[in-house]
DNA sequence: GTTAAATAGTTTAATATTAAACTATATCGA
DNA sequence: TCGATATAGTTTAATATTAAACTATTTAAC
């Protein structure tokens, strides 16, 4: 096909626009549950270190969010100040730093679960949990592709 | 089911996980190729003129995008600055503004649509428009959903 | 008609983010 | 081994956004 029709345009645009707005207001609702004044960033830190691997670097973190060194400096900063990480010096190199997640950062993490889970649990009711998998993996495709994109 | 697996308010966290991430993404790459320093912001709002009203007023446009009256004052200083849009006291009410769309507006929002109709036709190649459209659907529903229960 | 409440828009202070400059350390090539 | 380059992380300046306080105007209640 020579030419795209210009409605083609339109309904990608649309599509970025309605994932533009529900992570907007997702981002709202879930914060506004959120214990202890966590931001998004700094839980989905310290749910990372519950899920993933209980130690990591500064840098591995920032790609695993998709954001710059700069971004996750902060976050670990305001983490550490709360005493919810700890951020030592790596033995094995200079330039490296050690991030773990304290306890009183693991139990604030659960706190956060628990005080979240009544939004997931009712949004579930309305759109099941199949559905959604399904829809993920649709999204992860298209995240991998934009992800893909950007380094060409 | 009196339970829930945790299993599924994770899906939920991925699910949320994903649009945030593809919404950071798909902004920038989108702003890179937007002329004249457009922001995703300015170039929706000069859009909104071309495709839904040519007037409106500063109020009915932070509603259009779901932002608060403080950011959409700020977009329409950038815009005004820029020449692209014009702000005049409205006739009728002396609270409210009429906002429209300058020709220079329109001739860069037009300039903004080509130069990013590349990215958008790639992108076709690999996720269909009928694909993209069934997604979009549901994604709307999904935002329905957060639009209602923020004001509950 | 006057006063109270609601509405439209702006301003201010705070914050999370980015890009770019910077420091320090590690690696690699000759 | 030394010099160049790459890597890890931080700092700085700029920006878009929000919530909250504020101004001005309109609407509504009495």
């Amino acid at each position: 096909m020579a030419e795209q029709a210009q409605g083609d345009t339109e309904a990608m645009y649309n599509f970025f626009n309605e994932i533009g707005i529900i992570s907007q207001l997702s981002t709202a609702m879930f914060e506004q549950r959120l214990p202890d004044g966590l931001t998004l960033s700094q839980f989905s830190v310290l749910n990372w270190f519950a899920r993933v691997d209980t130690q990591a670097t500064p840098g591995r973190l920032a790609k695993a969010f998709q954001v710059t060194g700069g971004a996750m400096t902060n976050t670990l900063k305001k983490l550490e100040a709360k005493k919810l990480i700890t951020v030592m010096p790596d033995e094995s190199s200079g330039r490296k730093k050690r991030v773990t997640m304290t306890k009183k950062g693991r139990r604030l993490r659960d706190k956060a679960i628990a005080s979240t889970a009544p939004l997931l649990i009712e949004f579930a009711e309305l759109f099941p949990v199949e559905k959604i998998r399904r829809s993920t993996r649709q999204l992860a495709q298209v995240r991998q592709y934009l992800d893909d994109y950007r380094y060409r």
